[in-house]
DNA sequence: CGAAAGGCTCTTTTT
DNA sequence: GAGCCTTTCG
């Protein structure tokens, strides 16, 4: 087989062009990911570049996945050499071979997000700030920021303007100093320290060069800085670069995604050669159209002509339903229906939304129904609780220094370890100059075993102290020579977490996630005892939840619009399509956050092959109190002729937003007039006679429900019901 | 020390 | 509505 005959002349372009940087504009559907692949192909075989001198970066450990069966299936020949995978696991492993020379440990651990906000937490606390007063969030935000543009404490510092800069500059210097005390690493310093170590040691650095005769990055619209500079440096001897992105599809600035890097790369690379992919195979005409008709709407951007040789295809659904529950009740029933009729398979079908907490009232109606479907993010599989304890555990065998993970675990399950305790413990460790594991008594430094320690401990906790620190050399002794699966074993059991679990709540579902967990564990159970810890803490932290996206069990997928890029589905819809929602209201002040919105919600269109549904609910429940949204500003983009209406739907703003704006704006009296209450008798011009379940006050309004003889349980808004009550 | 209850705040997206 | 923190009581 050829491996130019399945390709159109640019992509056949953006393959053949071997030489130096090239820069690929795809627009969604253009084949982008099959051209990487092509390419890569094409080097090993025609060219006959060694598979161990090309490097491919992709967004996500899946796209690395896929990537590495497409080149299987294209070339036969070994592709296990290939440098393949996200720019964090890339790193991470740069960082475990030649971190020492940089002082890192190679046993780091890598702290997630939610490690580094109580890290944060406890770096606030120990410059003393109150961490109330300071959102933990807001500075783990100002410190990614600085480090995605490595920025060390003492830049920030002298850089900062504001009192919240002097703030964060404060903690970030803490910060760093616990992080390096616990041989830890955030997911920034993954990249920011590959940077500096190419930077400082140039022998490493030339060593890379030297290897990397092809660079290639997917997804690079959402690359940082220090990603860039990343690149830069591993080509900085052959300059093949092939860098692959559409600023259309940028989502992720809020990461400190940077889409000057783009322009960067025309500018840092004059002779790169521009190639546009812009045939797009995946859509049909309408809802290509629908798509371009949405992100055509913003200012900052450079024109492109997308186009398909698909048919013309079903108009755009956009469909207005009550609630989110209704919302959610129509998205099932369509699905169901679609089914029924041979329209789409479940597995076709992709609901997407725009927050995580949307899913919630999507799988109450899918479990209602009982249409099966799947959950790609929800709490997420490695941030639940028994999930990140076990961990922990484990984490501390491989790096005992990590003090997270130590007080995490240390009374879990509970050993009468508690606060006092371990604060003592931990401004012991402090005096002392060791790390909190260290200070432990069983593991104190002889020289100041027994003594030290006693005006802090009586004899009990001491004993309970000493008990847990056996435990941990126990489990650290049998990590050298027990498989990953025994140790993971030993470590559940004699712990005591398995009798933990079992007893207490919701035992049957979290004993269930460990022994989900145990199954990913036995992936490294032939590994040698160390490298198999390592491998697995380290593939654990950095997946993502789409890695774990099983596309081949037919049931629908319930995704983020975020987790969704890359992805495709023959029928798609976008739920929650309101202001506030979708354009999210945290960004309504910014222009380029909104910007950034409507790219999402490009995005979301853009996935899908056959159909696409936009819905909206007129009211939502939000943080617990229930709201009145209007329709999504993004349609009203789309050309009606594009656009089908289904429920309320009437074209322009719907009878419903109608009713209650004017009513809003001038409340109508008679609304007092008619006081409901439960069992009263009711009729409706539409459903008759009925019986009201229940009534309650909304903002500016009342919610009644009415169970109505024939027409079932409705919940009406008293405003515009127009409820007559019976005697 | 720890379980339970009450009160508080803040809600986006994730490698 | 939930998760986090504090308070209270055994």
């Amino acid at each position: 087989m050829n491996i130019l005959d399945e390709l159109n002349p640019a992509q056949r372009e953006a393959v053949e062009a071997v030489n130096g940087p090239v820069l690929i504009l795809a627009g969604p559907g253009s084949g982008k990911t099959m051209v990487i692949a092509h390419r890569v192909a094409y080097l090993i075989k025609v060219c006959g570049v060694s598979p161990h001198r090309i490097m491919a970066v992709t967004f996500t450990n899946k796209a690395a996945r896929e990537m590495e069966e497409r080149l299987h299936r294209l070339v036969s020949s070994s592709v296990r050499e290939l440098t393949l995978g996200t720019f964090h696991a890339i790193c991470a492993r740069i960082l475990r071979n030649e971190g020492r020379a940089v002082g890192i440990n190679p046993k780091f651990v890598i702290y997630d997000d939610e490690d580094q906000i109580s890290l944060i937490k406890r770096s606030l606390k120990e410059v003393d700030l109150d961490p109330k007063q300071y959102a933990p969030r807001a500075i783990v935000s100002a410190i990614s920021a600085a480090k995605s543009r490595m920025l060390p404490p003492k830049d920030y510092i002298e850089q900062g303007r504001s009192y919240f800069d002097e703030i964060v500059g404060r903690v970030y210097e803490r910060y760093e100093q616990i992080l390096t005390e616990n041989s830890g690493l955030d997911f920034n310093d993954l990249l920011m320290k590959a940077v500096q170590l190419f930077r400082n040691k140039s022998d490493i650095s030339s060593r890379y060069q030297a290897r990397y005769l092809h660079l290639l990055v997917d997804e690079f619209q959402d690359t940082n800085l220090t990603q860039y500079e990343l690149i830069k440096q591993l080509g900085g001897k052959y300059h093949n670069i092939c860098v692959v992105g559409d600023p259309d599809q940028s989502i992720y600035s809020w990461r400190f995604a940077d889409l000057r890097n783009i322009l960067s790369f025309e500018k840092d690379y004059p002779e790169a050669k521009l190639v546009l992919l812009e045939q797009n195979y995946r859509s049909t005409k309408k809802i290509l159209d629908t798509a371009s008709y949405i992100i055509e709407a913003n200012q900052q951007r450079k024109p492109k002509e997308l186009w398909t040789n698909n048919e013309l295809g079903e108009l755009t659904t956009v469909v207005e339903t009550y609630t989110e529950q209704e919302e959610a009740q129509f998205v099932v029933n369509e699905v169901e229906r679609l089914v029924s009729e041979g329209k789409a398979s479940l597995g076709d079908c992709a609901i997407m939304y725009r927050t995580n907490a949307q899913s919630r009232a999507l799988e109450e109606a899918f479990v209602r129904y009982g249409t099966p479907y799947k959950l790609v993010a929800g709490t997420r599989f490695y941030e639940r609780r028994e999930i990140k304890d076990i961990i922990a555990y484990l984490r501390l065998i491989q790096n005992p220094h990590d003090s997270v993970s130590l007080m995490r675990i240390i009374n879990v399950p509970g050993r009468g370890i508690g606060q006092q305790t371990q604060a003592k413990l931990s401004s012991w460790a402090k005096s002392m100059g060791v790390s909190q594991y260290e200070a432990l008594p069983v593991m104190a430094k002889p020289e100041v075993k027994e003594t030290a320690h006693q005006p802090f401990f009586n004899s009990r906790i001491s004993q309970t102290l000493t008990d847990f620190g056996n435990l941990m050399e126990e489990f650290i002794a049998h990590s050298q020579e027990l498989n990953l699966v025994d140790l993971f074993d030993l470590v559940v059991e004699r712990s005591g977490y398995k009798n933990y679990i079992l007893g207490g709540i919701e035992e049957e579902e979290r004993w269930e996630n460990i022994l989900e967990l145990r199954t990913v564990v036995q992936q490294y159970r032939d590994f040698k005892p160390q490298d198999g810890l390592t491998d697995f803490l380290e593939g654990v932290t950095l997946v993502s939840d789409v890695d774990r996206l099983d596309r081949s069990v037919d049931t629908v997928t319930l995704i983020t619009l975020h987790q969704a890029k890359g992805l495709e589905f023959p029928v798609v819809f976008i739920v929650g399509m309101e202001d506030g929602i979708l354009p999210h209201f945290k960004s309504f002040d910014d222009p380029a956050q909104m910007e950034e919105e409507r790219r999402l919600c490009y995005v979301g269109v853009t996935r899908a092959k056959q159909r696409v549904y936009l819905v909206r609910a007129f009211r939502r429940n939000l943080m617990g109190s229930s709201t009145v949204s209007r329709p999504s500003r993004f349609l009203n983009d789309i050309p009606q002729h594009l656009i089908q209406g289904g429920g309320l739907w009437s074209g322009e703003e719907s009878q419903i937003t109608k009713a209650i704006y004017s009513w809003n704006e001038a409340p109508a009296p008679s609304l007092n007039n008619v006081a409901l209450k439960a069992g009263d008798h009711v009729r409706h011009a539409q459903f008759g006679n009925g019986v009201v379940v229940s009534c309650q006050l909304v903002t500016d309004d009342s919610e009644v429900v009415v169970a109505f003889i024939g027409a079932g349980v409705k919940k009406l808004l008293l405003s515009f019901a127009y409820l007559e009550k019976v005697e």
